[in-house]
DNA sequence: ATGCATCTTTGCATAGCATGCAACTTATGT
DNA sequence: ACATAAGTTGCATGCTATGCAAAGATGCAT
């Protein structure tokens, strides 16, 4: 029996990649025709028609319809928090948190074209920059959980039994609020970048927000 | 002429004070039926009945039933971003803007059913802590702007001809990032603080995170 | 007070989102 | 090949949300 299976690759057998496909295809397809004619204006229907599956199939992979606009990989948080627990012990956590987003970034930034369709598209409606923050927040808390399993090796990890809510009350003001400004960087960056893109890259972007944050966020040149 | 009607005052014609009791009559029904009952339970209907009005009405007011729960003074962000603005020269920004919120956090906290059942209602969905977040964000660019006044004074703010498009462009990064970050403090507070209510008193919590983004989120005692 | 202009509320019609259920089709393991 | 489990589909249903036009309430000038 393998330990295969981190539910990313491409293995397994003819169903799991069947429905790995059909969700992909989803996504897909809703993130065109939103690009295209503009989130709002998107039926389930249209959405559900060009990845050739029936209405009822599109609610079995998503609860909601901007669901499919917002979850672009559903594994990166994985890494991130891996990234994380297996930095060297040299780093501080903001340090190591800087480096395993910027790594998982830089990778998003290679998939340029749905990178930019989906930075287009969040970007025209505000209201699914909203959802995409939603759709990282269970990942926050789990973020919060690494960062104090590394501070505090003694910590447990990734316990599935464990609920949301117990996992919320277990966690320390610091790696909480760790996680919590990670996220907002991440948002920061992306819309910085993406009001002047002419002017910086994005990971340049990104570099500069953590060094504010390191520094505690001091009075520019007054 | 009065320079009045800071529009959260009590002032203005019939209309007015009758648009915001029906208004306040609204987001009261939607939080104490959500509290009593599950925010996803509570229809628009059930809503709209509790507090005398049609269905149609209440979409007069809000535009989904989530706004109903999340939007709890509308004027809050105003009163902050005065406050970030005539607060002493001596204040970095960031200290501005811990004394603008604390202050205006002191006071919700006054109402104390009111507040507590919001941070019910929104712990117990995170759905709809999420779009409480997006219902800042707005105030967050708005935020900035204030921030960018007070630290380039030539800098204009408030203007209602600027479609939000223009004003998230016009925005350095500084500003900006410093908006976000003090919503976040606030969102990480205020989950802190509910985890562990017994533990500390909301207003602690709250100047302890600021303390930790003050001194760039230190490592802690390793 | 009377009447007019403006704003607000309301019911009705309509489209789209979302869920439960039962029937049907397709993989998987033996 | 067979039985079981998993995935898909259509149908019925309820709720959210918007446009429109009629009716009601308010503000204002005379």
């Amino acid at each position: 029996m393998q330990l295969m299976s981190e539910k990313g690759a491409a293995g397994g057998g003819l169903r799991e990649r069947k429905k790995r496909a059909t969700r992909a295809a989803l996504a897909e397809a809703a993130i065109r025709l939103a690009a295209a004619h503009g989130a709002e204006k998107v039926t389930v229907e249209a959405i559900s028609a060009a990845a050739g599956v029936s209405v009822r199939t599109f609610f079995n992979y998503f609860d909601t319809r901007d669901d499919a606009y917002v979850v672009i990989d559903a594994d990166a948080g994985a890494r991130i928090r891996r990234s994380v627990l297996d930095a060297p012990a040299s780093l501080t956590p903001l340090e190591a948190l800087r480096e395993a987003m910027a790594a998982e970034l830089a990778e998003a930034e290679q998939q340029h074209e749905l990178w930019r369709l989906h930075a287009e598209v969040l970007h025209a409606s505000p209201h699914l920059l909203v959802r995409s923050l939603g759709a990282h927040m269970a990942d926050e808390t789990l973020l919060a959980e690494a960062i104090a399993a590394r501070i505090r090796p003694g910590t447990r990890t990734g316990d599935p039994a464990a609920t949301d809510e117990q996992r919320r009350e277990a966690l320390d003001l610091y790696p909480r609020l760790l996680a919590a400004v990670a996220a907002t960087a991440v948002r920061t960056s992306v819309e910085h970048w993406f009001a002047r893109q002419e002017e910086a890259a994005f990971l340049d972007v990104f570099q500069e927000v953590f060094d504010l944050l390191a520094a505690g966020l001091p009075a520019p040149r007054a």
